[in-house]
Formats: C-alpha cells, structure tokens, sequence
DNA sequence: CGTAGATATTGATGGTTGTCGATATTCGAG
DNA sequence: CTCGAATATCGACAACCATCAATATCTACG
C-alpha cells in the first residue's frame, strides 16, 4: 500500500469516487495536498519527473536531466530539489553522480485523490 | 468521454500506467497540464473544489462558499475565477444567486495523467 | 426609479517563485 | 594531494500570487 503522508483511508479507496468529490475535505488534508500539486504545477517539474519515470529502472541521472532541458544546471537542481522536498523524488549519489526516482505510491496517491478511479 | 483540452489517447489511457510515467511527456503536453495543476494547488481551492464537487446537484451557490472560509468575500471570488478560468468548474447565474460546478472529466482527466490507475 | 443584497473588479501590498551567474562542495583520477 | 567534473548552495532580480478594503455591477423587489 501506500507510503505517503496524504492518509487514504480504505473506506476512501474502495468509494467510487475521489474523495475529493465525494465529500469535502479537511482543510488539514488540503493543507498537506496543496504543496505537492505546487510541486508538480510547473512544465519543467511535470516534465522531469515524467523523464525520470520513463527511465530504465525507474531512475535516471541528473547529468541527463541538465541536457534534457534548455535551462542552466543551477535551475534544474534547484527544481529537483522542489520534488525531492516534497517527497515525490527519491535521491541516491553513486560516485559523483546523483539519480533520482520517482516515488509512484505519492504520485498514485495525489491522483487518487484529486480524481482517482471515478 | 472527455471534454478537456488534455488529449489523452486511447493507447495512452488503456495502458498500464499514467502517460507520465510511462513516457516523457512533451514540453506542449506540459505547458497544458501545469495550469491546471496550479489551479489546484492552493488550500483554500482545493477546499472550493472538494465543497462544490461534493455537494447536492454537483454545483453550489457562492453565497455557501463565502461562509464555508475564513476570507474575504473578494478573495474567495477571486480563487473561483482562477479555477472557472482554467476550466474546472462552470458558472451558472440564477437570479441573483451564482452557481459552480465541477467538471468532474477535467478533474478526472488531471488525474489520470498525474497517476491515473496505477 | 431606487434601494438592498449578491457577486465581481480594481488597486495596493507583502510574500513567494523561477531563473541566472557565481561560488561552494564532493568525489574519482592521476 | 591536486585537478577537474558533477552537483548543490547562495544572492539577486523580475514576475507572479494571495489577500484585503474599496468600489463597481447586476438583479429582484417595492
């Protein structure tokens, strides 16, 4: 099951809504939803996790992270950062080399939340 | 099916995982789904839309929503106006009264590219 | 018509964010 | 140990955002 902070509970999952439509939700809940939506509510965000979800094992390398985007080496760290802190990326240093992966369960969840399987 | 702007194809929705995952997504297929995201990542939005999605008849009047926050009636006018103008939520007036609603397929479309059925 | 209530718009303000260049840190190679 | 490459941090700046008070707009009702 999921590992993430966002509290679905099994009455929820099961529900055939989201339960965001289903019934209002806490402003505690929303306060912890929140920051991860702005996590993932820039193009360069959405399109690095979506690269490094897409990568062979899961994981992929900041060196080619920099190449991908036509930004400077100090921005696109500072984006994985962003998604590191929120807990959507995992981060591992294997030499001088950094990879990061993506947490699927956090990101299931947030579209669970906000949409899932209705 | 869906309405959105959102173009997700069939392959792409009887696939295993999200686009997102599966596939880097392009820069356009980004740059549309961000503003979106945005939308929803705010508390007290998140918040509107849960209220307006979970209430009868899907749609609820701003005269309940004002009284649901501890803002300003400006402020709350305000957030509806960025989540109508991103389209997740439509505008109805009725006498003096005005009425939001959920387009619950937008919602669910954001979701399905995020994480969707997983 | 004119007034009252519901909602939207405007203008201002403090706070946040995306981006960069410069610099620091970390680590393997030699 | 020193050098070079990979990544992170810092400081700055412009753009954006959430919020409010004040004001405008709209509509039903006398």
């Amino acid at each position: 099951m999921s590992k993430s902070q966002l509290t679905l509970t099994p009455v929820e999952t099961a529900a055939c809504c989201s339960p965001l439509m289903r019934e209002p939700i806490s402003a505690d809940q929303a306060e912890r939803l929140a920051p991860l939506l702005k996590a993932l509510a820039d193009p360069v965000r959405l399109r690095l996790v979506s690269i490094v979800a897409a990568s062979e094992g899961g994981e992929a390398c900041v060196c080619d992270l920099n190449d991908a985007f036509d930004l400077s080496q100090p921005t696109i760290s500072h984006h994985l950062k962003v998604l590191h802190d929120v807990g959507l990326l995992d981060r591992s240093k294997r030499g001088v080399w950094v990879y990061y992966a993506v947490r699927r369960e956090v990101l299931t969840d947030v579209a669970t939340l906000i949409g899932g399987n209705a």
